[in-house]
DNA sequence: TTAATTTATTTTGCATGCAAAGTAAATTAA
DNA sequence: TTAATTTACTTTGCATGCAAAATAAATTAA
């Protein structure tokens, strides 16, 4: 048996595993607030900048457009953001919290200590190593990615 | 601005990122296989261990149960393995590789090590490291999960 | 033994992730 | 300036991930 086609060797498969388990667990958490995990993400790039072009929030939610899309407009109907056409370039969108959208960052507040709260038993220091590693390991990708082009 | 609710400061953000990321970049090469990257798991886990029950399947790859039906069922269209009902309990389904599942092991032969050329940069130490924090932190997610029952 | 319950798997409904095609508007080239 | 190209987004089609409901068969309880 090639040791290298082991399920357990996978590096890959450790992070299929783990990125559904932290889903999971962010659900219920999340249920509460009437959003899913990616609207999570998408809230919490507006609530540290708000009124940001759609292409900006790709940028820093990593999220795919296609599917940001439909959140965005899923987001907007639940009456937590505005999208308007910037005026200058007509191709452009801007994202906006609305009042209701702003508010829903108090009640997030304490969701991160809620999922750390489950992480327990991983240390500060074993946790900036993952984090530190996780980092490193992103900007391979970004190189493989941006060579294959 | 709380800290903790910083797109930057989530370990959860850079799962979902890095997941993704592996997925996409698996995809060219599981292309040329005609699979997509959670049929490559299963049939990762039926190279290690063929002739198993479809729970036997999912407590190895971590795949929901609902996914792992259309997924057996596009294998087995594809014709790289087939479903059995079991003799003694009539419940029970067993999978099992086919001629051509089985020679599609040969051919994923190289996958892992292309897959590990993009990732140049990480040294075996800090993939070793990271693999440990890995598994430490599924640990972590065992046990809540546990806990929430 | 018949009813209640548990087990193994599938089906359903909803929300992405992703590649690729489609649109509309802005920019560049000829 | 008109055509070709590039941008910023949306739409489409396919493949999951997930919770919950539905099935069918086995097991346990009464």
């Amino acid at each position: 048996m090639s040791e290298l086609l082991k399920l357990e060797n996978q590096l890959c498969h450790r992070f299929y595993t783990l990125s559904n388990a932290f889903t999971r667990a962010y659900r219920p958490l999340l249920k509460a607030l009437d959003i899913t995990y990616p609207q999570y993400v998408t809230l919490m790039a507006l609530w540290e900048t708000d009124n940001v072009t759609i292409a900006e929030l790709l940028d820093k939610t990593a999220i795919d457009g296609g599917a940001m899309s439909l959140i965005l407009k899923k987001l907007e109907d639940k009456g937590f953001l505005m999208i308007t056409k910037d005026k200058t370039d007509k191709r452009v969108k801007r994202v906006q919290l609305t009042k209701a959208g702003e508010e829903k960052k108090a009640l997030a507040e304490d969701v991160p200590a809620q999922m750390l709260c489950k992480l327990d038993g991983m240390t500060t220091e074993e946790s900036r190593t993952l984090r530190d590693l996780l980092d490193k390991l992103g900007g391979c990708f970004e190189s493989a990615e941006r060579e294959s082009l």
